[in-house]
DNA sequence: CTTGACTCTAGCCTATACTCTAGGGTCTAT
DNA sequence: ATAGACCCTAGAGTATAGGCTAGAGTCAAG
């Protein structure tokens, strides 16, 4: 398969394919003789690997981790649950954070009748207030 | 006050302070004859807003704008309540996305054992699976 | 055999918010 | 007068995940 056709079946750019070959996500191809990439259909497979990795929110440094336990006939499924636990608490401290912003935003945004000049809007004041 | 004393009273790095100049949040001090910047302490609570309006979610590029509906004597509560509410449907979906990934973590995690070898590991099939 | 679509490499660009470096001057206390 | 702490500029570097470009070669169809 060419780059072109590898990147519509994967649902990805030919960039980004590219680009996981130089980060070493996935194997370097074989080439024609012209010098064209020549893929075994595997790869699309493995890029929807990447794809479903980064939609769970690992980064492609996690992913590249990812796909060394899954060649390295030393490692164990706990390896890999062990990453997949770490990035579960990530993510919950994330929400964590976003939450805390949700909130406060909220309160302003309660506390603001939106209306009359911007001297007069509590937003504005809560931002500017003395306070530790 | 030197810049040094303006970063620590704010609770930022120097180089932020120079950089929100360059960017343009806060105004070019004057300057002593060496060169040295020569803030007045209201900068403080210049640095201050924007450190709180960091922490409510929003970027540098979105407090400028907090900061220019502020002098602009034009502007109005309901703009700036606008940009607070656009910030909050921002963060609301950014939880949603996490919260996403949150259950299809939590779900793989729980189909894995954590035994053996990565062969069997479900984490791992569910990544590999075909399907669309 | 030509045309349009495709591919190649190298390298620069994007956004975000700084941080760090080099190679200078300055301020303050002793 | 000198040491150490502070400050100046310009510019490069950090992390992430590709996107875009130029200039050149290749492929497939008509």
């Amino acid at each position: 398969m060419k780059i072109g056709e590898v990147a519509k079946a994967a649902g990805i750019g030919i960039d980004a394919i590219r680009f996981y070959e130089r980060e070493g996500l996935i194997p370097k191809p074989g080439r024609r003789p012209s010098g064209y990439r020549a893929y075994s259909p595997d790869v699309v497979l493995s890029l929807r690997f990447i794809r479903r990795a980064k939609e769970l929110g690992f980064s492609l440094k996690e992913i590249s981790e990812l796909l060394s336990l899954e060649t390295n006939p030393e490692a164990t499924a706990a390896d890999v649950k062990k990453l997949a636990e770490v990035k579960l608490a990530d993510i919950e401290g994330r929400i964590r954070s976003l939450q805390r912003m949700r909130r406060a935003l909220r309160k302003v945004n309660e506390s603001c009748l939106g209306q009359g000049p911007t001297s007069g809007c509590s937003i504005l004041q809560t931002l500017n207030r003395e306070e530790k």
